[in-house]
DNA sequence: TAATATTTTGACCAACTGGTAAAAGTAAGG
DNA sequence: CCTTACTTTTACCAGTTGGTCAAAATATTA
Protein backbone atom coordinates (compact mmCIF):
# COMPACT_ATOMS: atom_id res chain seq x y z
CA UNK A 1 0.00 0.00 0.00
CA UNK A 2 1.89 3.46 -1.15
CA UNK A 3 1.59 6.41 0.89
CA UNK A 4 -0.59 9.09 -1.22
CA UNK A 5 1.85 11.73 -2.27
CA UNK A 6 -0.06 14.44 -5.10
CA UNK A 7 -1.83 17.18 -3.41
CA UNK A 8 -5.21 15.71 -5.23
CA UNK A 9 -4.36 12.79 -3.40
CA UNK A 10 -3.98 14.05 -0.44
CA UNK A 11 -6.77 16.59 -0.22
CA UNK A 12 -9.27 14.10 -1.44
CA UNK A 13 -8.44 11.57 1.21
CA UNK A 14 -8.48 13.91 3.97
CA UNK A 15 -11.76 15.30 2.16
CA UNK A 16 -13.59 11.53 2.75
CA UNK A 17 -11.93 11.07 6.43
CA UNK A 18 -13.54 14.43 7.58
CA UNK A 19 -16.91 13.51 5.52
CA UNK A 20 -16.47 9.86 6.70
CA UNK A 21 -16.41 11.25 10.50
CA UNK A 22 -18.89 13.54 10.26
CA UNK A 23 -21.86 10.51 9.01
CA UNK A 24 -20.48 7.60 10.85
CA UNK A 25 -20.07 9.58 14.01
CA UNK A 26 -23.86 10.52 13.65
CA UNK A 27 -25.56 7.47 12.27
CA UNK A 28 -23.12 4.36 13.06
CA UNK A 29 -21.24 2.16 10.69
CA UNK A 30 -24.65 0.04 9.17
CA UNK A 31 -27.05 3.71 9.67
CA UNK A 32 -23.98 5.48 7.04
CA UNK A 33 -23.75 5.54 3.53
CA UNK A 34 -21.69 5.68 1.08
CA UNK A 35 -23.94 8.50 -0.73
CA UNK A 36 -24.21 10.38 2.68
CA UNK A 37 -20.33 10.81 2.36
CA UNK A 38 -20.09 11.28 -1.10
CA UNK A 39 -22.45 14.37 -0.70
CA UNK A 40 -21.16 15.79 2.20
CA UNK A 41 -17.26 15.32 0.69
CA UNK A 42 -19.22 17.31 -2.52
CA UNK A 43 -17.47 14.13 -4.07
CA UNK A 44 -19.32 11.37 -6.66
CA UNK A 45 -19.44 7.69 -4.83
CA UNK A 46 -17.40 6.17 -7.29
CA UNK A 47 -14.93 8.88 -7.05
CA UNK A 48 -14.69 8.05 -3.44
CA UNK A 49 -14.53 4.08 -3.94
CA UNK A 50 -11.20 5.37 -6.29
CA UNK A 51 -9.41 6.39 -2.83
CA UNK A 52 -10.78 3.60 -0.48
CA UNK A 53 -11.38 -0.13 -1.43
CA UNK A 54 -15.05 0.15 0.68
CA UNK A 55 -17.09 1.56 3.23
CA UNK A 56 -15.49 -0.46 5.76
CA UNK A 57 -12.16 1.25 4.59
CA UNK A 58 -13.26 4.52 5.81
CA UNK A 59 -14.69 3.51 8.72
CA UNK A 60 -11.59 1.42 9.73
CA UNK A 61 -8.94 4.26 8.92
CA UNK A 62 -10.96 6.62 11.24
CA UNK A 63 -11.15 4.11 13.68
CA UNK A 64 -7.81 3.67 13.66
CA UNK A 65 -6.37 6.69 13.87
CA UNK A 66 -8.77 7.87 16.67
CA UNK A 67 -7.13 5.12 18.65
CA UNK A 68 -3.89 5.89 18.01
CA UNK A 69 -4.83 9.43 19.50
CA UNK A 70 -7.09 8.06 22.16
CA UNK A 71 -3.95 5.68 24.08
CA UNK A 72 -1.26 8.08 23.84
CA UNK A 73 -2.04 10.52 26.40
CA UNK A 74 -2.47 7.66 28.76
CA UNK A 75 0.99 6.79 27.89
CA UNK A 76 2.23 9.63 28.35
CA UNK A 77 0.73 9.44 32.22
CA UNK A 78 4.35 10.00 34.33
CA UNK A 79 4.70 8.17 37.64
CA UNK A 80 6.88 10.09 39.10
CA UNK A 81 4.76 12.71 38.57
CA UNK A 82 2.48 14.58 41.55
CA UNK A 83 -0.60 11.91 41.46
CA UNK A 84 -3.40 14.33 41.45
CA UNK A 85 -1.50 16.37 38.73
CA UNK A 86 -1.10 14.01 36.78
CA UNK A 87 -4.55 12.46 36.78
CA UNK A 88 -6.06 15.78 36.64
CA UNK A 89 -3.91 16.78 33.80
CA UNK A 90 -5.18 12.96 32.00
CA UNK A 91 -8.84 14.05 32.27
CA UNK A 92 -8.82 17.82 31.56
CA UNK A 93 -7.22 16.67 28.19
CA UNK A 94 -10.14 14.29 27.88
CA UNK A 95 -12.35 16.60 28.45
CA UNK A 96 -11.02 19.21 26.13
CA UNK A 97 -11.29 16.41 23.34
CA UNK A 98 -14.25 16.16 23.98
CA UNK A 99 -14.59 19.35 23.58
CA UNK A 100 -13.13 20.16 20.56
CA UNK A 101 -14.02 16.57 18.48
CA UNK A 102 -17.06 15.50 19.96
CA UNK A 103 -17.83 13.58 16.68
CA UNK A 104 -14.46 11.49 16.96
CA UNK A 105 -15.92 9.90 20.58
CA UNK A 106 -18.98 9.97 18.92
CA UNK A 107 -17.62 7.34 16.45
CA UNK A 108 -16.15 5.74 19.04
CA UNK A 109 -18.78 5.51 21.10
CA UNK A 110 -21.53 4.22 18.29
CA UNK A 111 -18.63 1.44 17.99
CA UNK A 112 -18.65 0.47 21.42
CA UNK A 113 -22.02 0.21 22.02
CA UNK A 114 -22.67 -1.72 18.62
CA UNK A 115 -20.25 -4.12 20.32
CA UNK A 116 -16.92 -3.27 18.87
CA UNK A 117 -17.41 -5.65 16.14
CA UNK A 118 -14.58 -4.25 14.39
CA UNK A 119 -11.88 -3.19 17.46
CA UNK A 120 -12.69 -6.03 20.14
CA UNK A 121 -9.30 -7.59 19.52
CA UNK A 122 -7.66 -3.61 20.13
CA UNK A 123 -9.62 -3.66 23.27
CA UNK A 124 -8.34 -6.60 24.78
CA UNK A 125 -5.28 -6.27 23.50
CA UNK A 126 -3.76 -2.51 23.23
CA UNK A 127 -6.62 -1.30 25.76
CA UNK A 128 -6.41 -3.25 28.32
CA UNK A 129 -2.59 -3.28 28.51
CA UNK A 130 -2.40 0.16 28.59
CA UNK A 131 -4.67 0.29 31.01
CA UNK A 132 -3.04 -2.56 33.30
CA UNK A 133 0.30 -0.10 33.28
CA UNK A 134 -1.90 2.67 34.56
CA UNK A 135 -3.92 0.61 37.10
CA UNK A 136 -0.26 -0.23 38.08
CA UNK A 137 0.96 3.11 38.55
CA UNK A 138 -1.97 4.42 40.25
CA UNK A 139 -1.96 1.47 42.85
CA UNK A 140 1.80 1.92 43.74
CA UNK A 141 0.74 5.98 44.21
CA UNK A 142 -1.64 4.81 46.65
CA UNK A 143 0.95 2.38 48.51
CA UNK A 144 2.95 4.93 48.80
CA UNK A 145 0.23 7.26 50.45
CA UNK A 146 0.15 9.49 47.67
CA UNK A 147 -3.30 9.11 47.34
CA UNK A 148 -5.95 7.78 48.99
CA UNK A 149 -6.74 3.95 48.20
CA UNK A 150 -9.19 3.57 45.31
CA UNK A 151 -10.21 0.76 42.83
CA UNK A 152 -7.98 2.34 39.86
CA UNK A 153 -10.34 0.55 37.02
CA UNK A 154 -13.41 2.03 38.04
CA UNK A 155 -11.17 5.33 38.35
CA UNK A 156 -10.37 5.27 34.81
CA UNK A 157 -14.04 4.29 34.11
CA UNK A 158 -15.00 6.74 35.84
CA UNK A 159 -13.11 9.63 34.51
CA UNK A 160 -13.65 8.38 30.82
CA UNK A 161 -17.32 8.00 31.16
CA UNK A 162 -17.66 11.56 32.80
CA UNK A 163 -16.05 13.06 30.19
CA UNK A 164 -16.90 11.52 27.26
CA UNK A 165 -20.54 12.13 28.13
CA UNK A 166 -20.43 16.12 27.28
CA UNK A 167 -19.53 14.90 23.83
CA UNK A 168 -21.63 11.44 23.46
CA UNK A 169 -24.72 13.21 25.36
CA UNK A 170 -23.81 16.67 24.12
CA UNK A 171 -27.54 17.08 23.03
CA UNK A 172 -28.97 15.93 25.72
CA UNK A 173 -26.53 18.63 28.32
CA UNK A 174 -27.79 21.17 25.64
CA UNK A 175 -31.27 20.16 26.31
CA UNK A 176 -31.02 20.37 30.17
CA UNK A 177 -29.09 23.48 30.70
CA UNK A 178 -29.37 25.22 27.22
CA UNK A 179 -27.23 25.99 24.45
CA UNK A 180 -23.97 27.06 25.54
CA UNK A 181 -19.90 26.20 26.26
CA UNK A 182 -20.49 23.84 29.51
CA UNK A 183 -17.18 22.54 29.32
CA UNK A 184 -15.77 25.28 31.62
CA UNK A 185 -18.15 24.31 34.65
CA UNK A 186 -17.70 20.36 33.56
CA UNK A 187 -14.06 20.84 34.07
CA UNK A 188 -14.32 22.49 37.02
CA UNK A 189 -17.06 20.14 38.93
CA UNK A 190 -14.19 16.81 37.25
CA UNK A 191 -11.34 18.79 39.22
CA UNK A 192 -13.14 18.85 42.53
CA UNK A 193 -14.53 15.51 41.99
CA UNK A 194 -10.94 14.05 41.45
CA UNK A 195 -9.32 15.98 44.02
CA UNK A 196 -11.81 14.81 46.56
CA UNK A 197 -11.77 11.35 45.57
CA UNK A 198 -7.93 10.84 44.82
CA UNK A 199 -6.46 13.46 48.52
CA UNK A 200 -5.77 11.38 51.34
CA UNK B 1 -55.80 3.99 19.19
CA UNK B 2 -57.33 1.02 20.65
CA UNK B 3 -55.64 -1.21 23.53
CA UNK B 4 -55.25 -4.44 22.47
CA UNK B 5 -57.23 -7.32 24.52
CA UNK B 6 -56.18 -10.50 23.08
CA UNK B 7 -53.74 -12.60 24.62
CA UNK B 8 -52.36 -13.39 20.15
CA UNK B 9 -51.87 -9.24 20.63
CA UNK B 10 -50.44 -9.00 23.53
CA UNK B 11 -48.08 -11.70 23.08
CA UNK B 12 -47.49 -10.52 19.87
CA UNK B 13 -47.22 -6.86 20.66
CA UNK B 14 -44.49 -7.47 23.14
CA UNK B 15 -42.44 -9.79 21.53
CA UNK B 16 -42.12 -7.30 18.89
CA UNK B 17 -41.43 -4.77 21.61
CA UNK B 18 -38.59 -7.23 23.10
CA UNK B 19 -37.17 -8.12 19.11
CA UNK B 20 -36.83 -4.34 18.54
CA UNK B 21 -35.20 -3.39 21.70
CA UNK B 22 -33.01 -6.47 21.02
CA UNK B 23 -32.20 -5.16 17.23
CA UNK B 24 -32.38 -1.28 17.36
CA UNK B 25 -29.88 -1.16 21.10
CA UNK B 26 -27.52 -3.29 18.89
CA UNK B 27 -27.69 -0.88 15.44
CA UNK B 28 -29.01 2.41 16.21
CA UNK B 29 -32.10 3.08 13.69
CA UNK B 30 -31.54 3.24 10.67
CA UNK B 31 -28.66 0.29 11.17
CA UNK B 32 -31.93 -1.71 11.97
CA UNK B 33 -33.99 -3.60 9.46
CA UNK B 34 -37.47 -5.21 9.89
CA UNK B 35 -36.02 -8.44 8.57
CA UNK B 36 -34.11 -8.49 11.70
CA UNK B 37 -37.16 -8.04 13.94
CA UNK B 38 -38.84 -10.75 12.61
CA UNK B 39 -36.39 -12.97 12.71
CA UNK B 40 -35.34 -12.35 16.09
CA UNK B 41 -39.29 -12.24 16.84
CA UNK B 42 -39.54 -15.56 14.95
CA UNK B 43 -42.78 -13.95 13.05
CA UNK B 44 -42.95 -12.61 9.66
CA UNK B 45 -42.31 -8.93 8.27
CA UNK B 46 -46.05 -8.18 6.91
CA UNK B 47 -46.99 -10.03 10.60
CA UNK B 48 -44.85 -7.42 12.42
CA UNK B 49 -46.44 -5.07 10.08
CA UNK B 50 -50.04 -5.88 11.51
CA UNK B 51 -49.02 -4.73 14.82
CA UNK B 52 -47.32 -1.31 14.14
CA UNK B 53 -48.00 0.94 11.55
CA UNK B 54 -43.98 1.33 11.14
CA UNK B 55 -40.81 0.46 11.82
CA UNK B 56 -40.59 4.13 13.02
CA UNK B 57 -43.54 3.39 15.51
CA UNK B 58 -41.95 -0.07 16.63
CA UNK B 59 -38.95 2.46 18.05
CA UNK B 60 -41.06 4.93 18.77
CA UNK B 61 -42.95 2.97 21.55
CA UNK B 62 -40.03 1.61 22.83
CA UNK B 63 -38.46 5.32 23.52
CA UNK B 64 -41.44 6.19 25.02
CA UNK B 65 -41.81 3.17 27.49
CA UNK B 66 -38.07 3.90 28.22
CA UNK B 67 -38.53 7.32 29.34
CA UNK B 68 -41.49 7.03 31.47
CA UNK B 69 -39.36 4.40 33.37
CA UNK B 70 -36.10 6.59 33.16
CA UNK B 71 -37.57 9.40 35.01
CA UNK B 72 -39.50 8.01 37.49
CA UNK B 73 -36.92 7.26 40.35
CA UNK B 74 -35.98 11.13 39.26
CA UNK B 75 -39.10 12.38 40.52
CA UNK B 76 -39.25 9.53 43.86
CA UNK B 77 -36.30 11.57 44.87
CA UNK B 78 -37.69 12.27 48.76
CA UNK B 79 -36.18 16.45 49.61
CA UNK B 80 -37.17 15.43 53.06
CA UNK B 81 -35.23 12.41 53.03
CA UNK B 82 -31.40 12.12 54.32
CA UNK B 83 -29.53 13.96 51.06
CA UNK B 84 -26.40 11.76 50.93
CA UNK B 85 -28.82 8.38 51.23
CA UNK B 86 -31.27 9.85 49.10
CA UNK B 87 -28.85 10.39 46.13
CA UNK B 88 -27.44 7.14 46.85
CA UNK B 89 -30.44 5.41 46.67
CA UNK B 90 -30.86 6.80 43.20
CA UNK B 91 -27.48 5.82 41.93
CA UNK B 92 -27.77 2.32 42.81
CA UNK B 93 -30.97 2.44 40.95
CA UNK B 94 -29.38 3.29 37.75
CA UNK B 95 -26.43 1.42 38.48
CA UNK B 96 -28.61 -1.60 38.60
CA UNK B 97 -30.78 -0.55 35.57
CA UNK B 98 -27.45 -0.76 33.71
CA UNK B 99 -26.88 -4.27 35.09
CA UNK B 100 -30.48 -5.73 34.18
CA UNK B 101 -31.34 -3.62 31.44
CA UNK B 102 -28.23 -2.85 29.72
CA UNK B 103 -30.01 -3.36 25.97
CA UNK B 104 -32.48 -0.31 26.99
CA UNK B 105 -29.30 1.83 28.25
CA UNK B 106 -27.89 1.33 24.56
CA UNK B 107 -31.57 1.98 22.87
CA UNK B 108 -31.12 5.01 24.38
CA UNK B 109 -27.55 5.78 23.94
CA UNK B 110 -27.49 5.77 20.47
CA UNK B 111 -30.73 8.02 20.25
CA UNK B 112 -28.79 10.78 22.19
CA UNK B 113 -25.63 9.98 20.35
CA UNK B 114 -27.14 10.39 16.96
CA UNK B 115 -29.01 13.53 17.82
CA UNK B 116 -31.85 12.39 19.58
CA UNK B 117 -34.01 13.21 16.21
CA UNK B 118 -37.13 11.57 17.97
CA UNK B 119 -37.03 12.51 21.18
CA UNK B 120 -35.31 16.08 21.21
CA UNK B 121 -39.04 17.15 22.53
CA UNK B 122 -38.98 15.68 25.78
CA UNK B 123 -35.59 16.33 26.56
CA UNK B 124 -36.29 19.93 26.41
CA UNK B 125 -39.27 19.48 28.22
CA UNK B 126 -39.82 16.80 30.70
CA UNK B 127 -36.31 15.67 31.01
CA UNK B 128 -35.10 19.24 31.82
CA UNK B 129 -38.05 20.02 33.96
CA UNK B 130 -37.47 16.98 36.09
CA UNK B 131 -33.59 18.16 36.36
CA UNK B 132 -34.21 21.68 37.22
CA UNK B 133 -36.67 20.52 39.74
CA UNK B 134 -33.56 17.86 41.07
CA UNK B 135 -31.43 20.87 41.13
CA UNK B 136 -33.35 23.05 42.92
CA UNK B 137 -33.44 20.05 45.92
CA UNK B 138 -29.79 19.49 45.52
CA UNK B 139 -29.13 23.09 46.00
CA UNK B 140 -31.76 23.19 49.03
CA UNK B 141 -29.26 20.80 50.55
CA UNK B 142 -26.45 22.39 50.25
CA UNK B 143 -27.95 25.62 51.63
CA UNK B 144 -29.10 24.08 54.56
CA UNK B 145 -25.43 22.49 55.30
CA UNK B 146 -26.53 19.26 54.90
CA UNK B 147 -24.19 18.08 51.54
CA UNK B 148 -21.32 20.43 50.26
CA UNK B 149 -21.61 23.12 47.78
CA UNK B 150 -21.47 21.26 44.46
CA UNK B 151 -22.37 21.94 40.72
CA UNK B 152 -25.73 20.19 40.96
CA UNK B 153 -25.83 19.71 37.22
CA UNK B 154 -22.97 18.23 36.54
CA UNK B 155 -23.14 16.13 39.99
CA UNK B 156 -26.75 14.85 38.07
CA UNK B 157 -24.66 14.26 34.83
CA UNK B 158 -21.62 12.69 36.51
CA UNK B 159 -24.13 9.95 38.22
CA UNK B 160 -25.78 9.56 34.73
CA UNK B 161 -22.59 9.04 32.66
CA UNK B 162 -20.77 6.62 35.46
CA UNK B 163 -23.70 4.10 35.84
CA UNK B 164 -24.78 4.37 31.94
CA UNK B 165 -21.20 3.61 31.41
CA UNK B 166 -21.08 0.20 32.38
CA UNK B 167 -24.06 -0.81 30.00
CA UNK B 168 -23.45 0.95 27.25
CA UNK B 169 -19.52 0.58 27.42
CA UNK B 170 -20.17 -3.39 28.57
CA UNK B 171 -17.69 -4.58 25.84
CA UNK B 172 -14.80 -2.24 26.80
CA UNK B 173 -15.15 -3.37 30.51
CA UNK B 174 -15.72 -6.77 29.75
CA UNK B 175 -12.18 -6.29 27.53
CA UNK B 176 -10.23 -4.45 29.96
CA UNK B 177 -11.56 -6.25 33.17
CA UNK B 178 -12.09 -9.61 31.93
CA UNK B 179 -15.64 -11.56 31.55
CA UNK B 180 -17.35 -11.44 34.81
CA UNK B 181 -19.91 -9.18 37.21
CA UNK B 182 -18.11 -5.97 37.91
CA UNK B 183 -21.13 -4.13 39.02
CA UNK B 184 -20.54 -5.03 42.65
CA UNK B 185 -17.02 -3.22 42.27
CA UNK B 186 -18.53 -0.44 40.10
CA UNK B 187 -21.23 0.30 42.55
CA UNK B 188 -18.98 0.57 45.70
CA UNK B 189 -16.51 2.61 43.76
CA UNK B 190 -19.73 4.78 43.27
CA UNK B 191 -20.85 5.14 46.41
CA UNK B 192 -17.47 5.78 47.77
CA UNK B 193 -17.00 8.41 44.97
CA UNK B 194 -20.71 9.96 46.00
CA UNK B 195 -19.78 10.14 49.71
CA UNK B 196 -16.48 11.78 49.00
CA UNK B 197 -17.64 14.68 47.09
CA UNK B 198 -20.87 14.99 49.17
CA UNK B 199 -19.60 14.49 52.46
CA UNK B 200 -19.47 18.24 54.14
C1' DT C 1 -71.31 -26.07 12.82
C1' DA C 2 -71.66 -22.03 10.12
C1' DA C 3 -70.73 -17.32 9.85
C1' DT C 4 -67.78 -13.82 11.11
C1' DA C 5 -63.62 -11.55 12.66
C1' DT C 6 -58.88 -11.85 13.38
C1' DT C 7 -54.27 -13.34 12.18
C1' DT C 8 -50.69 -14.89 9.06
C1' DT C 9 -48.52 -15.55 4.77
C1' DG C 10 -46.53 -15.41 -0.06
C1' DA C 11 -45.81 -12.63 -3.84
C1' DC C 12 -44.61 -8.41 -4.96
C1' DC C 13 -42.80 -3.33 -5.50
C1' DA C 14 -40.23 0.95 -5.89
C1' DA C 15 -36.43 3.07 -3.67
C1' DC C 16 -32.01 2.56 -2.02
C1' DT C 17 -27.68 -0.10 -0.97
C1' DG C 18 -22.46 -0.95 -1.81
C1' DG C 19 -19.91 -1.65 -5.54
C1' DT C 20 -18.20 -2.20 -10.77
C1' DA C 21 -16.66 -1.16 -15.65
C1' DA C 22 -15.38 1.54 -19.07
C1' DA C 23 -14.99 5.67 -21.06
C1' DA C 24 -14.28 10.61 -20.71
C1' DG C 25 -11.77 14.29 -18.73
C1' DT C 26 -7.63 16.41 -16.71
C1' DA C 27 -2.74 17.12 -15.15
C1' DA C 28 2.20 16.53 -15.79
C1' DG C 29 6.46 15.67 -18.17
C1' DG C 30 9.19 15.41 -22.31
C1' DC D 1 2.17 19.83 -28.34
C1' DC D 2 1.78 15.06 -27.47
C1' DT D 3 2.06 11.17 -24.72
C1' DT D 4 1.36 9.08 -20.41
C1' DA D 5 -0.54 8.66 -15.93
C1' DC D 6 -3.96 10.02 -12.95
C1' DT D 7 -8.74 11.48 -11.82
C1' DT D 8 -13.68 11.73 -12.40
C1' DT D 9 -18.02 10.59 -14.26
C1' DT D 10 -21.87 8.06 -16.49
C1' DA D 11 -24.33 4.08 -16.70
C1' DC D 12 -25.17 0.17 -14.54
C1' DC D 13 -25.90 -4.12 -11.38
C1' DA D 14 -27.45 -7.48 -7.96
C1' DG D 15 -28.95 -7.53 -3.33
C1' DT D 16 -31.52 -5.29 0.35
C1' DT D 17 -34.80 -2.04 2.22
C1' DG D 18 -39.54 -0.63 4.24
C1' DG D 19 -43.87 -1.45 3.01
C1' DT D 20 -48.37 -3.21 0.35
C1' DC D 21 -52.04 -6.36 -1.01
C1' DA D 22 -55.00 -10.00 -1.51
C1' DA D 23 -55.63 -14.47 -0.32
C1' DA D 24 -55.21 -18.14 2.91
C1' DA D 25 -55.32 -19.86 7.58
C1' DT D 26 -56.97 -19.61 12.05
C1' DA D 27 -59.73 -18.24 15.97
C1' DT D 28 -64.15 -16.64 17.87
C1' DT D 29 -68.86 -16.40 18.32
C1' DA D 30 -73.80 -17.26 17.37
Amino acid sequence: MSKFETRIQKKNHSAIMLAGLKIFSQFGFRGSTLDQIAAESGMSKPNILYYFQSKDAIYEALLAQLLTDWLKPVRDINPNGDPIEELLTYAKHKIMMSHLYPRESRLYANEIIQGAPRIGGVLKGELREVVTTLVKIINAWSDAGLIRAVNAHHLIFSIWATTQHYADFDVQVQAVLGKGDHFPDAEQYLEDMLRRILTV
